[in-house]
DNA sequence: CCCTGATTCGC
DNA sequence: GCGAATCAGG
């Protein structure tokens, strides 16, 4: 990959990132390229304001005001298919890069049905390089429109889909045709 | 453990 | 100027 630099225009994003209250991580995976920390250096050099309250804890001083998404129940969706090509993207987290791999590609319309009775997660709509190794990795919307996203919802273990999701990708076969034996 | 920003210092 | 390593903290 080229090198990066601060160029004028990431400058200018960076800093309305900044303002915006987004912590240097998400600002790093948004403007890709950079780590944290880079992100962290440049915002002193720039002699950014600081962050009122150090170490902000991720759930507290948090603008995050996401549009907030609610999704309709749908009796069919389209789930990702087997066969999907695997990207595999770094993000800085802490000290450490964490390489993922994410299903981005070929999705395969199926009859999935809704499981009833449970929770639909609130999609926080992340971006692919915002996703982390505890975020629902459930692809929504269509990858070739710019409104695509994740889910991004908190996963309990570090499976690759919260809850809810899992339900959906994990489907046996089919609940209406099980004859055939 | 997860994460946050702050600072240092070799490049 | 840049940012990894490190530190300090929630």
């Amino acid at each position: 990959m080229t090198t990066m630099q601060w160029t004028d225009d990431r400058v200018e994003r960076l800093k309305r990132l900044w303002a915006e209250g987004l912590s240097a991580s998400q600002i790093a995976a948004q403007l890709g390229g950079v780590s944290r920390n880079a992100v962290i250096g440049k915002v002193h050099r720039l002699n950014l304001p600081g962050r009122a309250k150090a170490g902000g804890s991720s759930s507290a001083a948090r603008p995050a005001k996401r549009p907030a998404q609610t999704q309709r129940p749908a009796a069919f969706q389209t789930r990702p298919a087997a066969a999907t090509t695997t990207r595999t993207v770094t993000r800085a987290a802490g000290a450490t890069m964490l390489k993922e791999e994410v299903e981005v590609e070929a999705y395969e319309e199926v009859e999935v049905r809704r499981p009833l009775n449970v929770v639909v997660p609130i999609s926080r709509r992340l971006a692919l390089t915002e996703l982390t190794e505890r975020t629902c990795k459930w692809p929504i919307g269509d990858p070739m429109k710019d409104d695509f996203h994740f889910c991004g919802c908190e996963i309990a273990d570090s499976a690759p889909y919260c809850t809810y999701h899992a339900k959906l990708a994990y489907q046996p076969v089919s609940e209406r045709r099980k004859a055939a034996r």
